[in-house]
DNA sequence: ATTTAGACGTA
DNA sequence: CGTACGTCTAAATC
């Protein structure tokens, strides 16, 4: 609990917590051109950044150590005696984390002889008689003794220097079981190896902290020492003076002599300029934003009122020559929304940052603003792609989409889109979107018209840039809005499905499920819904008193899985029949859902499947597909391949063409890590899982069983995920200690990847967020999670997203490239699905050549990575067919 | 009528 | 105790 009247000091230990981030962050991945270690230095302004905006200190100041020596080793030579010289790549990077400070007015502090915990000290217990509320941040836990009632200690967490453990009085106590103030005895008791201080042999926390609760007082326990009994009396009686000269050194001053006093470290404004050289000569690009984010609080919070005053206008309705005029008029970019009836264009409004106009959608209208929505000339949207499509359904492609609010709030927040103009409005310009009462008949209140809606997304626009940063805004010009355009024509074109083929193959499975219920009934002695698992918890445990299962949140599970392991150990021919039953019904329904998304020609439709793709639908950066979802077509069994058949070439097209990425997660796991041998594995163009499985079993590439390369082939593609040992047990069923044995056999052998997927973590903790090749971002304020499940949830999110997210960076480039080319080269074959790393292409009479060349090109030449992208392309009628 | 849980399809 | 999705059914809830 903070008193938020009284002023807040914060005084933050430099040398211990820029040590701590020069060992969590890979020294490689920062160094400027010229060759400088900036590891230590980022880690520390990172995270000095995010404390100062979590905290709000009204007074600052950072300490150093100035060298190994101090009052300390002048009292026993051999203290810190047993630490290894700093490594060379931390030199100098502390007087360059010092004229970073001095750049953004922040008091440095340090005194010859003294150690920097003790000038912390010296501060804290002044800010605390001065009034202050006092934040120590220090790695040294000596600093343990310092916390009351108005000193809290920020101490880092053993994971690194990303998460600040909080500890006030009552924190002490629940971790140490003693009062702060006795800590230092306690260390002294145990002794601290960091320090080369040995304390009493064979006494740890919990025996001194028990000892410390007989005796009362360190003093007490020294005087009665000979009451203790034992070994460890022996001990401590042996020790006695190596404890007392422990809890001497391990006593901060709290009187050191300081050119300042803490009344004197109000923050003050940074020199920009200064910040910007040296964060420029550091090369530190994405902290610039967040100091001048620190720094211009109050000046954003002053543009943000002021905005508000501008007065919704009334959009004006012009004659259609008017209306083109107005636009023709228009300076800079243009707000335009579409309303759609019947998948047309119903009204559309434009809007200027004072001014708006609409009209209904007539062939007028079109016909004088077709040119302008053709045209280059800016526009921004909320939401393009229905909006895109009915133009396109009009004659209309449209021209210089230059922002869509929809897609540039998802990239912000992917984790929490908001999903409507609305939720824009309300969240970037704290405004509420005027909206009718649906609940009445004759709304009280007005929506807001198209007109007034573009004015709203303009807005949104300009605050939604402001947040940006410059990487994402790329991602958004470069690849998403690209990507949007070629989506909204994939959509309208859609996908052939034959009814027959579907139907045919429906009515199989039926009848082959009906059996398969009946013959389970027969197996039972009953009848039950085999679709409930509740039901069939009832079977399997209470009847067939088989053994209980992995728990779920309302029982025991009925899944795949555990009914198959239930088959090996308690064999029962239910088992088999409900998962052949589960089989067929599953297919079957994914057929029977399919078969009624196609557009019904009997009824005007065009015998086709029209997706759509949801560009905001996933955290990482991927597509998703609902309406169908033609992104999980089985594919798996041979069985269920004859759904995929059933996709075929539609009627004025010679064939189909599909062609994917082989191992493209394993790529740029590749790349991103530098792995040598990984790299090797690619550039040799030999079967990766037999390379790699020859490199783990220590075999020839042509010794590698299949068995072996299962394992390494299960572990390769675990690692992408955040496996565990006990995962990869459980999915290639063998022993923990194999899966761990595998596990550490694979890491000596790709050591750079262990490092790469722990360094990149450890970079999201700092950051907040990870980034994909792109430059596309994903927050994960969970990784500073205290609750150990959202955290290491987090964790293995966070490994995954760099990896998946560079993936869809690169399909969705090759995706709108091909669009492109295939418009640009004036031919009619056409993209018809993206399913993650595969494209399927509907390929026009006499065009294969041309097509296929595009597809290769535009896939391989994506990214350019240290690995090559390998693309499989296959041909034939039907999707099952072209697949391989 | 809508929501939740379990199951399962894909990359 | 492996990431990212969407959709189906049954059952629970409104």
């Amino acid at each position: 609990m903070t008193d938020s009247a009284k002023p807040t000091l914060l005084v933050v230990d430099g040398h211990s917590l820029a040590y701590r981030a020069f060992f969590a962050l890979p020294v490689d991945n920062f160094s400027t051109k010229d060759g400088q270690h900036t590891n230590g230095i980022y880690g520390f302004l990172a995270m000095l950044i995010n404390l100062i905006k979590a905290e709000q200190p009204t007074h600052l100041a950072v300490a150093f150590d100035t060298s190994r020596q101090s009052f300390r080793t002048r009292e026993y030579s051999e203290y810190k005696a047993n630490r290894s010289e700093s490594p060379s790549e931390f030199k100098g990077q502390i007087p360059l984390l010092q004229d970073c400070l001095a750049a953004m007015s922040i008091t440095v502090l340090q005194k010859e002889d003294i150690e920097a915990d003790d000038i912390l000290a010296t501060l804290a217990t002044q800010g605390a008689e001065a009034g202050f509320s006092v934040l120590v941040c220090s790695g040294d836990r000596d600093t343990i003794q310092l916390v009351d009632d108005d000193i809290t200690l920020l101490y880092p967490n053993v994971q690194g220097v990303s998460q600040l453990k909080r500890y006030d009085t009552a924190a002490v106590i629940e971790r140490y079981g003693v009062r702060p103030e006795q800590y230092p005895d306690i260390a002294a008791l145990v002794g601290e190896t960091s320090d080369n201080l040995p304390g009493v042999p064979k006494v740890g926390e919990k025996t001194a902290v028990k000892w410390l609760g007989q005796f009362g007082s360190l003093d007490a326990l020294l005087e009665n020492a000979d009451k203790v009994t034992g070994v460890v009396g022996a001990n401590l009686r042996e020790h006695i003076e190596d404890v007392r000269r422990n809890r001497t050194l391990n006593r901060l001053l709290r009187d050191v002599e300081l050119p300042v006093g803490p009344l004197d470290l109000a923050v003050q404004p940074m020199d920009a300029q200064a910040v910007r050289d040296i964060f420029a000569r550091l090369e530190f690009k994405t902290l610039i934003p967040r100091v001048a984010e620190l720094a211009g609080i109050e000046q954003q919070m002053a543009a943000v009122t002021s905005a508000a005053a501008v007065p919704m206008p009334v959009a004006v309705e012009p004659s259609p020559t008017d209306l083109r005029a107005w636009l023709d008029a228009a300076a800079g970019e243009v707000g335009v929304t579409i309303t759609l009836e019947g998948g047309l264009p119903n009204r559309i409004g434009f809007a200027t940052a004072d001014a708006a106009a609409e009209a209904s959608w007539t062939p007028e209208v079109s016909e004088a603003i077709s040119g302008w929505l053709a045209s280059a000339s800016p526009k921004v949207f909320s939401d393009a792609k229905p909006q895109v499509k009915a133009l396109r359904r009009a004659g209309i492609r449209l021209g210089g989409l230059a922002f869509d609010t929809s897609v540039a709030g998802w990239l912000l927040r992917p984790s929490f889109p908001d999903k409507t103009l609305a939720d824009l409005v309300d969240r970037y310009l704290d405004e509420k979107l005027p909206e009718a009462d649906p609940s009445q008949l004759v709304p009280e209140t007005e929506g807001a018209t198209p007109g007034q809606l573009s004015w709203f997304a303009l807005r949104v626009t300009a605050a939604l840039r402001a947040e940006l940063s410059p990487s994402v805004a790329t991602v958004l010009s470069d690849i998403e809005l690209p990507t949007l355009l070629a989506l909204a024509d994939m959509e309208l074109a859609g996908v052939s499905v034959s009814h027959e083929k579907l139907a045919a193959f429906s009515s199989d499975l039926g009848e082959r499920a009906d059996a398969f219920a009946l013959e389970a009934y027969a197996a039972i002695g009953r009848e039950v819904n085999l679709g409930s698992p509740k039901q069939l918890q009832e079977v399997l445990f209470d009847e067939l008193h088989l053994p209980k299962t992995r728990k779920t949140k309302t029982g025991y599970s009925t899944d795949a899985a555990v009914l198959a392991d239930l088959q090996e150990t308690n064999p029962h021919p239910f088992l088999d029949l409900l998962l052949q039953h589960r089989e067929a019904t599953k297919l079957r329904q994914i057929i029977e859902s399919l078969d009624s998304a196609i557009q019904n020609p009997a009824s005007g439709g065009d015998g086709r499947v029209h997706t759509t793709y949801v560009q905001t639908g996933s955290q990482t950066g991927r597509l998703s597909s609902t309406d169908p979802n033609l992104q999980n077509i089985p594919v798996r069994t041979s069985e269920s391949r004859r759904i995929r058949a059933a996709f075929q070439v539609g009627d004025g097209y010679d064939t189909l063409l599909t062609a994917d990425y082989s191992q493209i997660e394993m790529r740029i796991m590749a790349h991103l890590s530098e792995d040598p041998g990984l790299v090797e594995a690619f550039i040799s163009g030999e079967d990766l899982h037999r390379f790699v499985g020859a490199r783990v079993f220590g075999v020839q590439p042509e010794e590698v069983t299949s068995a072996m390369r299962t394992k390494v082939k299960a572990m390769s593609y675990g690692l992408v995920y955040g496996l565990s040992a006990f995962g990869l047990s459980k999915q290639l069923r063998i022993e923990q200690a194999e899966a761990k044995q595998l596990m550490m056999e694979y890491f000596a052998r790709f050591g750079a990847v262990r490092d790469y997927l722990r360094s990149s973590v450890e970079r999201a903790k700092i950051d907040g967020y990870t980034e994909t090749i792109f430059g596309r971002r994903r927050p994960f304020p969970d990784l500073a999670s205290p609750n150990r499940v959202l955290r290491e949830n987090a964790e293995r999110a966070a490994l995954n997203a760099p990896i998946q997210g560079s993936a869809a960076d690169i399909m969705k480039i090759a995706l709108f490239r091909i669009h492109d080319d295939f418009a640009s080269h004036e031919l009619r074959s056409r993209v018809l699905l993206q399913i993650h790393d595969e494209l399927v292409v509907e390929i026009a009479p006499g065009e294969w050549d041309a097509a296929e060349r595009i597809v290769r090109d535009r896939m391989g030449g994506a990214a350019e990575l240290t690995v090559p992208l390998d693309v499989q392309i296959g041909r034939g009628d039907d999707w099952n067919d072209a697949g391989h």
